[in-house]
DNA sequence: AGAAAAATTATATGGTCGTATAATATCTCT
DNA sequence: AGAGATATTATACGACCATATAATTTTTCT
């Protein structure tokens, strides 16, 4: 056989990277369908072959793929919130502000983040991910709530559960406005979260 | 070629009905994999041409396997609602308490709606579909919790907003429990839902 | 009872899928 | 410069996919 086509050889963890990011351009769009090792190979101008050499199964790229998306969707909001004033109010108005934000409230991200999960409820190897990905991601919003409700003087019984709560607040209405953007306004998700806030500072969660 | 199996004619809307249910079988076990002519024909003890019959293609078929879960699921709740006693505070604890279900706070269920989510951000047919069903369940929603601040002499100055968040705020906890029933237990899901409703109460949407 | 209509089966076709295998090009190291 | 290591290509295989077409059974209507 003649492997003819002149190719460059690169890191084989940069070589990942670049299938994992090939593999989210063929998600958002295809959805599924995009789930697919010719597809990904093409867009990332490779061989199929490519895939099982450093994968072995493509469950595991796609895996791959999901820790690449989740970890860089928390470093956009928090490198927002870092760059907002010290102040908690702040801080936790602008991770609202930020998480509808075009780069995150937007169908594309959501479409794969449905794939995922869709994924998650089917396969171990990507729940496993899921679960470390969601625990960060709670304990990042309880400190900032915990952060609000110390400088505001309010009680909160349960910081974990108002945590969660939020957190699948922001998340509903993120699948919300994504699969119809006709139903509300990004603004009005930011008044949504901003009301929360309020509702806890009146005392829902104490 | 020779049909030779014998075989029962059925009313074409009662087979429809029957494939539908198939599909929803289908994609419970199977996910978005479980979106197969050929598997769901065998699940309804069919063949594939009979797909291609009732609804010309596949895609048809699932769009209305989407109709029948939303209605009977939304039917579900408010059934449960209208069971309850007249006072709205009732009724809208009903509603969150319904909603967190073993009926509908179900990892199956949700992995049929995810499936759904998926089609409708690339399928025309499927967001049209949604459109018409979220809207409805939102109307629902408002107007529970309407009742309810006129009860309690709580003012909300706007409604729709309230009901979209509350629902997002379901569904958010719902996606998250199921993605990860370790999260939190269902109870707290419920507590956090009339920790909601007391925030409503105490002005967060005033 | 007999014929027309429609539901259903049976089969064929062309495409895509995942992955295994072997050949080959590129790189690194000495 | 040459050899070993491995990243990469090329190709093959069997399974499944959606859908079209034609044959056949069931039902209905008279």
């Amino acid at each position: 056989m003649k492997a003819r086509a002149g190719f460059r050889r690169e890191a084989p963890e940069d070589r990942r990277r670049q299938l994992a990011e090939a593999a989210l351009r063929c998600i958002v769009r295809h959805g599924n369908a995009g789930v697919s090792a010719r597809q990904i190979a093409m867009e990332a101008g490779v061989t199929q072959g490519l895939i099982t050499h450093h994968f072995g199964e493509i469950n595991e790229l796609v895996a791959h793929a999901f820790d690449l998306m989740a970890n860089g969707m928390l470093g956009t909001v928090m490198n927002a919130v870092d760059h907002a004033p010290a102040d908690p109010k702040a801080r936790l108005e602008a991770f609202v502000e930020n998480s509808f934000s075009p780069a995150l409230f937007d169908r594309d991200v959501l479409g794969v983040w449905v794939v995922f999960w869709g994924l998650i409820l089917h396969s171990p190897r990507m729940s496993a991910s899921q679960k470390g990905e969601y625990t960060a991601y709670v304990i990042t919003v309880e400190k900032l709530i915990a952060d609000y409700a110390a400088a505001e003087g309010v009680t909160i019984e349960n910081p974990r559960l108002a945590a969660i709560g939020f957190t699948a607040l922001m998340d509903g209405l993120w699948l919300a406005w994504c699969l119809n953007p006709e139903a509300f306004q990004p603004e009005e998700g930011i008044q949504i979260g901003k009301n929360w806030i309020k509702g806890l500072k009146l005392g829902a969660f104490a």
